[in-house]
DNA sequence: CGGTATCCTTCTCGATACTG
DNA sequence: CAGTATCGAGAAGGATACCG
């Protein structure tokens, strides 16, 4: 991922492809707030639910097989025999902790700089 | 934007601001493509429209307003006269450059995890 | 506990045509 | 050049109820 900083196109095929493929997991109203709460580990269904607190069982569903499906999370039985499953994030998943950190110190800039005259 | 490593809660309040604040940007079709095009320095309506290829005038105009509003870019006539005008990044906007970056970078580092037996 | 099924509303985006 | 107006399709998201 080299960008040379005298040409102007940042629309190059590569960059626009990793740009869409980051957007892809960090766009949609829970993803990365599911992320954030796989950072600290594992967790069942019913503890991301609880952690979210306003999420629907039908969009934590689909935002979790959204997530495993593009490689971000995945999804096992925390028992041999059990029902009990557990979602956790993949290698490339955690190093969204990074991405989301920079996301939210730009973030709170943005909104401290708006907040003088916005300029 | 401290956050202690030991609290899994993530989903602090002023986190979670900073966040929505982050994607607000973030998020939508072109505000990052418009984005990359103001990077190399200010541009018209037709320069961007060109550079983006493929968005019409109505979602330009739509997305520069949002960023206008947002505090991201500015909007100024170049010709203290003229009808032409100029859209440029904010100081919070051009700070986006690097967000920008770590997105793609990580974008990319996903895609070839991926592409290994995703794991 | 860990989800699906159904239904419905709203928001997003694109195409196309037109304006000062 | 720099946009706006209108329309319509499709995606995103929420409420609620139910299932193994």
């Amino acid at each position: 991922m080299e960008i040379e900083p005298e040409n102007h196109d940042l629309c190059k095929k590569a960059f626009v492809l990793a740009i869409r493929d980051a957007l892809a997991v960090v766009s949609g109203k829970w993803k990365l707030a599911i992320v954030c709460t796989l950072l600290s580990g594992p967790k069942g269904f019913a503890d991301i639910e609880r952690l979210l607190a306003t999420i629907s069982p039908r969009m934590l569903s689909r935002e979790l097989r959204e997530l495993e499906v593009n490689g971000t999370i995945t999804r096992h039985k925390s028992e041999p025999d059990g029902k009990n499953r557990k979602y956790a994030l993949t290698s490339s998943g955690k190093k969204l902790e990074k991405v989301v950190f920079i996301l939210a110190a730009w973030g709170a800039e943005h909104r401290a700089e708006s907040a003088n005259t916005h300029q």
